[in-house]
DNA sequence: GTCTATATTTCGATAGAC
DNA sequence: GTCTATCGAAATATAGAC
């Protein structure tokens, strides 16, 4: 134990987040991470081995929250459109705290494909198994037809891109960090009412 | 001129994109680049004189590709339905062919934010003036007020998203890349009428 | 456990012959 | 224009004293 109540493990684990979450694993550098910890570059590497173990050890603890959190809706008794809106509610919410999340992990799994495999078995997750729960559901309670992976992508897209996208509403439409956080408020209420309206659309459909 | 009909710079520069493309600035290695080409190291660096130029000119001719059809479309004449129908027809389609742009594009704007500027300026684009004419021509033609905006980066969202998660989709999904070729084939018809669904849904509102 | 010093490797860039 | 050889600057990783 030392300062701010954290061990140096601790500290170094911390400090590894912040900057693997927002330069991504080739950006990273170990100095940086010694830096923000206030320790020594040889302190880093005597807790975790090397740059890819403690990598992944970030990286996991990310992913993890997210897939977690993800299970817990889509298998619980909700009825579908709670479960849709309970998702949205907690993602958006979720992102606007963590908003490098989402670049973080897309650019792990891009640079360093093969990163999941493992932690996929050891979680028990199965996405194939999410993705039939929601078309059954749908069809049950809704009387209609989706393809689940095509909305469920649709979801996670009109959740997670505009957080990918932030240099791009920041330098080219010249938005402030702090307009930015508005546009991130008030996707809370636009996204689900944007995809409710379009689940009314395919409704509409099959019942007339 | 010499192999394949290119000169050695065409051929280095096609190098650089197959490489900046799917690594990104820190992820690219001259070498790699030179390898590609099938010249030495030392070649690249006389045609174009560092990395940071080459990836300039890599990235301004795959941004540039995107902003000017993106302007085409939107201050085109067309009535707002066919405009949102032909940039996503297009958009699709193009993203198909070119499914690692969206990676390297938003991962060059996050490693080197400032990237665009100039680009922006040379170009004379104006993205406030589009989303103001997106405004206005919704009002007018389909009578509801919608915050355009949001419906701009639902439009790229729902368009560019899936191209980003590829590694996700492939990994965790366990699709083959057949698999994947076959869902963006899809997503053609899915996205249009995703997006048309849902404006249908605000229309409702107001008239009734 | 923590530090200083240093080894090792990788990579962008240049010098100079042809 | 193109090559070989090499420099010099990071950046990861380790050795060894305390």
């Amino acid at each position: 134990m030392d300062k701010n109540n954290q061990t140096t493990e601790e500290r170094i684990l911390a400090a590894s987040k912040k900057v693997f979450h927002t330069r991504g694993f080739d950006g990273a550098r170990m100095q940086e991470i010694a830096n923000e910890a206030g320790v020594n570059k040889s302190l880093v590497h005597y807790y975790f081995r090397n740059k890819e173990s403690l990598f992944k050890s970030v990286f996991e603890d990310a992913f993890g929250q997210l897939l977690t959190k993800m299970n817990e809706v889509f298998f619980s008794d909700l009825p579908i459109i709670a479960k849709i809106e309970t998702f949205l509610h907690f993602y958006l919410d979720f992102l606007a705290m963590n908003s490098y999340l989402p670049w973080f992990i897309l650019n792990g799994l891009h640079e360093r494909p093969g990163q999941l495999k493992e932690l996929m078995d050891r979680m028990q997750m199965s996405p194939q198994r999410l993705i039939n729960r929601i078309h059954d559901q749908v069809k049950e309670e809704l009387n209609i037809e989706i393809d689940p992976l095509h909305f469920f992508i649709n979801m996670l897209s009109l959740s997670i891109f505009p957080f990918l996208a932030r240099p791009l509403i920041l330098s080219v439409l010249g938005y402030s960090p702090e307009m930015l956080g508005q546009f991130y408020e008030e996707r809370k209420t636009k996204v689900p009412e944007f995809i409710l309206n379009a689940l009314k659309g395919y409704e509409n459909y099959p019942s007339k």
